[in-house]
DNA sequence: TGTACATCAGTGAACGCGCGTTCACTGATGTAC
DNA sequence: TGTACATCAGTGAACGCGCGTTCACTGATGTAC
């Protein structure tokens, strides 16, 4: 009664078997706050259960603790990530330059879609203390790996094909995704700051070595 | 009496007209604590007395909230980051090549050795609610502005000089910066990641367009 | 030189708040017989 | 087909904690006369 200031119109519960319904609901409404605020700190285990419309002891039953929201969020968000590029370079043809220039576009769109997401993805700071919560040093190692490797392909291809120069493809990778990743996450810090309109080319062009056309 | 945990041993109390020794105090003990935990969020007006060692209301002669300790943290942070790259381009002599290694040497130097400071810096997490606190849109802005046009002196010395091939230098200068920053940052972030030993060079080289030596 | 007094640095107790977590519970729903 | 019962989804009240902030205060120190 004290929380209708939120003013969900009283739900319905789950039948029997589709307990599970309630699970994606909680970490649906916990990327709302966290797109909202921008503030990975807003997602506290009673703002979510607040913002679903249930009690906070309800959380238990889907998740060990707090941290466990936290990691269930940010493992969406990588995987919705990896679909967002996945879906960039199918529709980018065959060309591995065009794939690979794509890649890096979707990739800087899902950080400026996305800020407070990538934040959270990248800034290192939800890690909660891993010995006092039921989070563990594997869930997190394995998080974006999937997105860097497929980075990693498209540039053996252009290679291959002879549109870009690199003698080390590995260690290019990752100068190209740390060069994206400084952007994307800057960009989403201070959306302000003057950035030059072709920033983006700037970078992807010289990290990736491409052949001048 | 009940925080004798952190055994300070009973502070002498500043004489007359030296009340403002206490905020320097108050200003180290939360970088202490920022560095020892690496979570801007360890840095409370109630741990930070503690760790100096007064009364919690004690901090209220020197700033006027919590966030107010937390703008002169990232204020004292930038101007320590400052002073390095100054004096790591004082030390590279004439050459601007060599004085550009040398700045950013430095600055992804800073980043590893104060992982923790340079998040805070440049994690964009710490700022408050520009309403409710004491902190102004102004303290912000001219946060990095220093560090990023010296940067830009030196790229435009080396184009000047013919070392490096660039031409649109402010456009050059923020895509330098932004790659640096990627590595500074996840490297903050994800220091057990297998970061290739030459990143830094490969990084710094490429985006500086450096002419072949 | 002595003393009253203003100033200054810092204190102790208390406040209300939101947090994560626990506990014993309720009541609807499907299932076994 | 009817009914007792186990299971399941979710609740309400309460806990202790650390937080930022407020208030009225204390007591040492320098200064004016």
């Amino acid at each position: 009664m004290a929380d209708d200031a939120s003013a969900t119109p009283a739900r319905v519960r789950n039948r029997r078997g589709e307990g599970d319904r309630l699970r994606q609901e909680i970490v649906t409404a916990a990327i709302d706050l966290l797109d909202e605020t921008g503030d990975e700190s807003a997602i506290t285990l009673r703002s979510v259960a607040r913002r679903v419309g249930i009690a906070a002891p309800s959380i238990y039953r889907h998740f060990p603790d707090q941290p466990a929201i936290m990691l269930a969020v940010v493992r969406s968000a990588f995987t919705e990530l990896d679909e967002q590029l996945d879906a960039a370079v199918d529709a980018a043809g065959e060309q591995p330059r065009e794939q690979l220039m794509a890649l890096c576009q979707a990739y800087l769109q899902f950080g400026q879609a996305h800020p407070g997401r990538y934040r959270t993805m990248f800034g290192g700071l939800w890690v909660p203390d891993l010995n006092a919560s039921s989070v563990t040093k594997d869930d997190m190692a394995t998080l974006g790996q999937e997105s860097m490797q497929r980075l990693a392909r498209i540039l053996e291809a252009c290679v291959t094909a002879g549109c870009a120069t690199s003698t080390d493809v590995p260690a290019d990778t990752v100068a190209l995704w740390l060069g994206l990743h400084g952007l994307a996450h800057q960009r989403a810090v201070s959306p302000s700051f003057p950035w030059p309109p072709d920033i983006a080319d700037r970078i992807i062009t010289t990290l990736a070595h491409f052949t001048t056309k």
